[in-house]
DNA sequence: CTATTTAATGAGAATCGTTTGCAAATGCAT
DNA sequence: ATGCATTTGCAAACGATTCTCATTAAATAG
C-alpha cells in the first residue's frame, strides 16, 4: 500500500524473490516502523494484520530484506536484534539509558575522523558502528539570580 | 602467579569473594589474554590447566570479574561475547575484516566529539561503543616510475 | 588442627532468540 | 488451469548463556 513498501517489494521482485502475502505485510510493517522495533515486536505487528503468519517467516523475510539492503539489523548493547528500514543517509544511534529510546544522529566530523584513524592504523575503513549512551540532560531550571 | 592476576584476585577478596582454585586459574588466563578471546576460548585455556573446571564456573567467574570492573565483555558484530582484561585507559576497537583480529585504538578527538554530539541532542554522555571495521591497506608497492 | 558455616562448584537441565528440516501451500510462467 | 520451484507453518534443533541443586571447598571459630 505504502509508497516505500511498494519500493521494497519491487526490489525483492527484481532480486528474483517471489512476492507473497506475508512478504507484503512484513514490508508494510517494516517501512512504517520508525522506532527500531525488535523482531518479536515486528511479529506482533505482523500478526495483528494476519495472525496466520509465523515467526519463522518473519525472521526469514527480514533476513532477505536485510540481504537486499532494504532493512538494517542492529544489535544494541548485547540485547536482541532491532530492525529499521534502510535509509538513504547513514546515521548512528544514541540510546537514552533512562527510557531505552533510540535516537538517530549523524556527525560528518566523527565519520571523517574514523576514516582517518583507520588509515593511521593501516586499514581502509569499510564500516563502523557507533552507539552513544546518554542520560537526558535535566534542563537546569533557571534559578532566580540574587542581585 | 602473575602480578596482574594477583591484583585481580585481591580485588575479589576485597569484594568479599572467596578465592578459589578455579578463580585463580581463570584470573590468570584472563590477564594474559591480550587477544580478546570469547568465552569458549577462555574455557579451552582454563581446562587446559585444570580439566575439571566447568563452563558454568567460567561464565560465573567472568561475570563476577566484570561486575568488579576487572574484565570487560564486548559483543562485536552480532557475534559472541569477547573478553578482555580491564585496562587503565579507555580504548575502542577496530576489527580487521580480513582476519577477524581486534586492534585497540584511542582517539581523544573522537571522544570529544561524541560528548559534544550527545550534548547537542540533549544528553549527558554516559558511555559509548565504537567499533570500526576495516580491510588492511595493501602497502602499495612503490612502482618504478618511468622517467 | 578440626568443626562449623557459608559460598562456590560441576553437571546438566532450562531459557532465550534465532535457525532449520520438512511436508503442505502458494506464486508465477506457461 | 497446470506444473514446478519457492515459500510457508510447524515443530524440532540450535548456540550461547543462565539457572538449579546436590556436593565440595573456603573462610572462620573454637
Amino acid at each position: 500500500m505504502s509508497d516505500a513498501a511498494d519500493a521494497l517489494i519491487e526490489h525483492c521482485r527484481e532480486a528474483g524473490q517471489r512476492i507473497t502475502g506475508p512478504r507484503r505485510i512484513i514490508a508494510n510493517v517494516v517501512v512504517k516502523s520508525d522506532d527500531h522495533p525488535d523482531v518479536s515486536e515486528i511479529y506482533r505487528r505482523v500478526t495483528a494484520i494476519d495472525p496466520g503468519i509465523s515467526l519463522s517467516t518473519v525472521y526469514r523475510t527480514l533476513k532477505i530484506f536485510a540481504a537486499t539492503g532494504l532493512v538494517e539489523r542492529h544489535s544494541f548493547a548485547g540485547g536482541r536484534v532491532r530492525i529499521e528500514p534502510a535509509s538513504e543517509v547513514h546515521h548512528d544511534h544514541l540510546i537514552d539509558i533512562a527510557s531505552g529510546a533510540v535516537i538517530e544522529f549523524r556527525s560528518d566530523e566523527i565519520e571523517r575522523l574514523q576514516a582517518l584513524v583507520a588509515r593511521e592504523l593501516g586499514f581502509e575503513l569499510t564500516g563502523h558502528r557507533l552507539v552513544l549512551y546518554g542520560r537526558p540532560l535535566v534542563r537546569t531550571l533557571r534559578r532566580a539570580r540574587k542581585p
